[in-house]
DNA sequence: CTGTATCCTCTGAGATACTG
DNA sequence: CAGTATCTCAGAGGATACAG
């Protein structure tokens, strides 16, 4: 965009935290994911996301829909059967999060290369080798 | 590989999930953003971003740079000084880190709105009105 | 089946002080 | 200047039991 200074607190910078804050977290966006196909039910969500508790699925589904992006449908039958389903602005979030999981999947090898490496150095530091052999600030990725 | 029944766990979901976990911190993105134009030094960074302590700043470096995203230059003067900068995996991501601040951009107005509202029911609940009119299971948003 | 209500644990993160 | 070392606390998240 502009080359002007930004400031890192009042610019989009600050909207990109909140969002993250709100689907960054364990589960959102493993439950909007889910809901791409179309709406599914309680019981069926915390089956196919192994390992999420039942106090987190409906916490996380609260917060989805207080934001928008889920909504929630209540049979009044016996038993009670409640449908999940993504509103049009749950569907556009989809895309900027599915870029992400290009990203991710593009790139865990190279991340986790990076990873090895790192700790390598961190393990084998002491040997009087500095992290730049020695000599003046050589990058280390 | 474990080859579950369609589990959101074993597809791709599994790596954006690991890396929002990594990306969906606090601090994260606001630092990456702010190495988008070159490298910066330590307290530079800290007086930019506004609020953000000493320790994690530190933290937030160290995990982008065992990651490869961040590459750090130490110039061994008297004071000391180090660089911190994007790697090429590093701007690589941000990309998909800026799709996702243009949709948050584009739709802060509509999510605050369904807070708004969703607050708004939630507040008048009681009133001997259901969620969906006292008809059968119409979709709140 | 779809939730709430507790309790409990563990981590994220700030404040502060110290070191090379 | 660029960190590390503690202390502390709030909140995220799991387990379990109960309710409509």
């Amino acid at each position: 965009m502009t080359e002007a200074h930004h400031d890192f607190q009042s610019e989009g910078c600050r909207e990109v935290s909140r969002v993250l804050a709100r689907i960054g977290d364990k589960w959102s966006v493993l439950i909007v994911m889910m809901l791409a196909d179309g709406p599914r039910r309680f019981n069926e969500m915390k089956r196919l996301i192994n390992g999420i508790s039942q106090r987190m699925l409906t916490l996380t589904l609260r917060g989805l829909e207080r934001d928008g992006l889920v909504s929630r449908a209540v049979y009044p039958t016996i038993p009670p059967r409640v449908d999940y389903e993504l509103t049009p602005l749950g569907h556009s979030l989809r895309e900027p999060v599915m870029a992400l999981g290009q990203w991710a999947l593009a790139n865990t090898g190279a991340i986790a290369q990076a990873q090895a490496q790192f700790d390598k150095r961190c393990t084998e530091e002491g040997k009087g080798a500095m992290r730049n052999g020695g000599l003046s600030a050589e990058r280390v990725a």
